[in-house]
DNA sequence: CGATTAGTTGAGGAGACTCAAACATTGTGG
DNA sequence: CCACAATGTTTGAGTCTCCTCAACTAATCG
């Protein structure tokens, strides 16, 4: 049903709201975006590095996430892009790739040389500044989420994470109502909070006996109490949406 | 002796290098912040919110902490910024603050009305690029934070903060070898590395007695085996620094 | 010089980890 | 169409890290 919405097409908040809305600005932006649109299927990975990293990534469609990971083989997901999200995988040198790159499903993206990228920002300041909204929402949701890594229960994260997921895709059209499909395995759940795959089956198994979700088959979630879910990862639902939420 | 750098004057990698390396930038950016400059003693805190929101703010001297915190009074410090430093606390709305800002120091700052800093941004496209590579940094740093605040132990955000604050110091011209003062408590510390107050002591006297640290007299902190810290911290040192470190 | 704040140390407990084995689901080749 | 492999989830047992509480010491300051 709604993973039509997760891996094709283009969500209806994508493109047409948020992201320019005089026509000039608009079609410049799309034009550039389809100019150097790629289709990924899932399974490929990217280590940015070199020249690669000339290049802003746009996400059309589908999930990626963004992680690190420590020489002895722990790893962790930084961020999770959903479509209309920004990748601009650049250290402060300006040629080391910060983060790994896997897609989480079929992915839909432009990769748009740096130089078109700043040319079109540069004679567009509408869309910079509806990008700039997109990036201080990329970095309240890290602060929200690192508060919650730091402090925090296995719970609270947890319910954090997909409280998160649920209000970010609902917001691009991807949910249905309290049904959230999660393209994650409990192992990516994990590194996406600092816990195990063990650890987050036997803490989403305690969220489905306490009555707050219900979860089948590979993530396939389902709200039942928003209010525990809230609660117990201790979030003011107004207050978060006001952050992570690129408004305009 | 190094305190001076610390708490006042402007470093001297601060205004002089990297922001605006022409004479006419130089000199409109350096006049914006001496414009809007402030003197704050360490004491005073703020709580950002409302119109405040409509202010950048621009660390000329002096060390602040960013933090978020939970409402069963937990709290996570999500950023240390140091002199040469950008505030921008708004979030996605564009009202709502994400961050509470303490200082650590006597602090001198300016507090740059949003307008007047955007007009001196389009007006000098260097300095742009500069205060881009600035956040960069910025966001590289979190990602290895998150990286260690999730997997990882006690020693290994420990290790990581104290040579993260270290090179970031040393850039800046404020340690003296490998000696640094870090001029937080070891509740700050622990705040800042997701860990309680007793956890951070226990841990710094590990490292003190494996020959790893010296710390003495409040954090003040002597790096005795820079290749033990940096391997138990698992970084990378050259990786790291360009990362982390603004270099134009 | 007491009062306050920060650091140190001990004891005990809780939460999360690892290892290991069983089970479920999906996909594949014979 | 079945057997089997591969991948992911579930559950149990045991351990270790880190937390909390509490008492004590050290340093700082009016």
């Amino acid at each position: 049903m709604m993973q039509g919405a997760v891996c094709h097409g283009v969500p209806a908040a994508l493109l047409p709201t948020g992201v320019g809305r005089g026509p000039y600005a608009y079609q410049t932006f799309r034009d550039l975006i389809d100019a150097y649109r790629f289709d990924r299927p899932a399974g490929f990975t990217v280590k940015l590095e070199g020249e690669a990293t000339a290049t802003v990534y746009y996400l059309v469609s589908g999930w990626l996430v963004l992680s690190k990971s420590t020489a002895n083989g722990h790893r962790q997901i930084v961020d999770v892009v959903l479509p209309g999200g920004i990748l601009d995988p650049v250290s402060a040198d300006a040629c080391t790739s910060i983060v790994e790159i896997e897609p989480l499903t079929d992915v839909s993206f432009a990769a748009v040389p740096r130089e078109d990228w700043h040319r079109m920002l540069s004679e567009n300041p509408s869309i910079t500044r509806e990008i700039d909204i997109i990036n201080r929402a990329a970095i309240a949701r890290m602060f929200e989420r690192m508060l919650r890594l730091g402090k925090g229960s296995a719970e609270s994260i947890i319910a954090f994470a997909i409280y998160e997921l649920h209000l970010r895709s609902t917001v691009l059209g991807m949910t249905d109502g309290y049904r959230l499909r999660i393209p994650m395995t409990q192992q990516q759940l994990g590194d996406f909070c600092g816990l195990s795959a063990v650890h987050v089956c036997r803490t989403l198994r305690r969220l489905k006996r306490h009555g707050v979700l219900e979860v089948t088959d590979h993530m396939d979630i389902r709200i039942r109490d928003i209010d525990a879910l809230t609660e117990i990862a201790g979030i003011d639902p107004d207050a978060l949406r006001q952050e992570i939420i690129p408004a305009a």
